[in-house]
DNA sequence: TGAAAAGTGTAATGTCAATTACCGGCCGAG
DNA sequence: CTCGGCCGGTAATTGACATTACACTTTTCA
């Protein structure tokens, strides 16, 4: 409605700013801050204004209703949340490296304060809003899976491992790396592993995955 | 207070219900259903109050509050349902076998409508009430951890496996075991898996930790 | 049996926040 | 320059509850 050449789906190149654009910015990054501190029912529209400036009217006029800044808001850390993710895999990198390499991108990103927020408030939506948080599902952690996947069957075929389901093993690896220290993370606030306890459950992890337990 | 005799630890055979009691019961069971229905915040006092039956002056006078009414509730429910996945690991059973009933058991709990609901509760819970969210954590999956962890130790002076650190291990595969489906279905409300698809998923679960995906 | 304790039902009280209504100022097209 | 629409600020308007207060009945038990 309002820039007259634009690609619709330009995604870094891409600073048009018109005055609403400016407005709509501030109430995104505002109401990101807000619903991560308070969660949505206790946030409160007339402090997302308070802290991005402007007016209620203009919030209104932007979003809706509370429950259409919110999915706004979610839709758009989501998809910047994913695409942080998102790790470059050229093949032939061996196998440990690569994994390591892997788990540990998006634990670091996945245990930053404002993702793990985020991703609690995706927890926290439930049979509400399951739309949101398949879009989350579908665009961010199955993206990471699916490049992994096609690593596997890089290495498997190199010889490096053996899997039956690449699909199925990357899934599992990804669960695996995350599990431990973001559901220890989720239910203890105190719990905010550095970058050194990182490396050490990713070491753990792809040791696992790569030998498993049995003696051999 | 009230029973004149009782232990206070009775697990099952008690049913000394004065009239307090049921009160309290019947609150904290409508408690459960509308705080899991519509999330603490959004569940209201005078719902809870119709559906238990009673008055809201007698709901106050138990819990106080409308915070103390659910951490009561969650207290009860976290404390049943870790001992819902306990399971009974008789020292001496094969380590696939082992595994594949406790993954398969804790599993089957946790993936209940209700049990998933409650979790995801806990979870949303977050900087809020630390303490509840701990509770829960030491007192039921941190109990399966141990048993799990003793178990290993077991199987390693067998020679059958080969842990370094037994507690880790346990806790690792606890998480891989319930990372897929749990995951899964905490984001995806139609993802309802059954019998089969658990068994399944433990099986693959199981084979990985043991065998792991690297060439012998 | 006869209070005191505990319970019940209903109707305040008080707060808080979503959503709307107005009203005057600012900005860009004609 | 100048009008209509977007903006900002503020004050309604409403509706929901949590929490209490009150007046009455039932239980308990000494």
């Amino acid at each position: 409605m309002s820039k007259p050449p634009g690609h619709d789906l330009d995604l870094k190149t891409a600073p048009p700013k018109s005055r609403g654009d400016l407005r709509r910015e501030a109430f995104l990054k505002a109401a990101l801050e807000v619903f991560l501190e308070q969660g949505y029912e206790s946030a409160s529209m007339a402090e997302i204004v308070n802290r991005a400036g402007g007016s209620l009217t203009t919030l209104y006029n932007q979003f809706g209703d509370k429950q259409g800044l919110f999915l706004a808001m979610i839709r758009e850390r989501a998809h910047t949340l994913s695409a942080s993710m998102f790790v470059e895999l050229s093949a032939h990198t061996p196998i440990e490296t690569g994994l390591t390499r892997i788990a540990e991108q998006s634990l670091t990103k996945l245990l930053e304060p404002q993702s793990l927020e985020l991703y609690r408030l995706l927890l926290g939506l439930g049979a509400k809003h399951p739309e949101v948080a398949a879009a989350f599902q579908a665009n961010g952690p199955n993206r990471v899976s699916e490049a992994l996947a096609a690593y596997l069957v890089d290495r498997a075929e190199a010889g490096e491992i053996l899997v039956e389901d690449p699909v199925e093993a990357a899934f599992l690896f990804i669960s695996l790396a995350r599990a431990g220290l973001v559901t220890r993370a989720l239910l203890d606030p105190e719990f905010r592993p550095g970058p050194d306890e990182i490396k050490a459950s990713v070491r753990t992890v792809v040791k696992l995955f790569l030998y498993g337990v049995q003696v051999r």
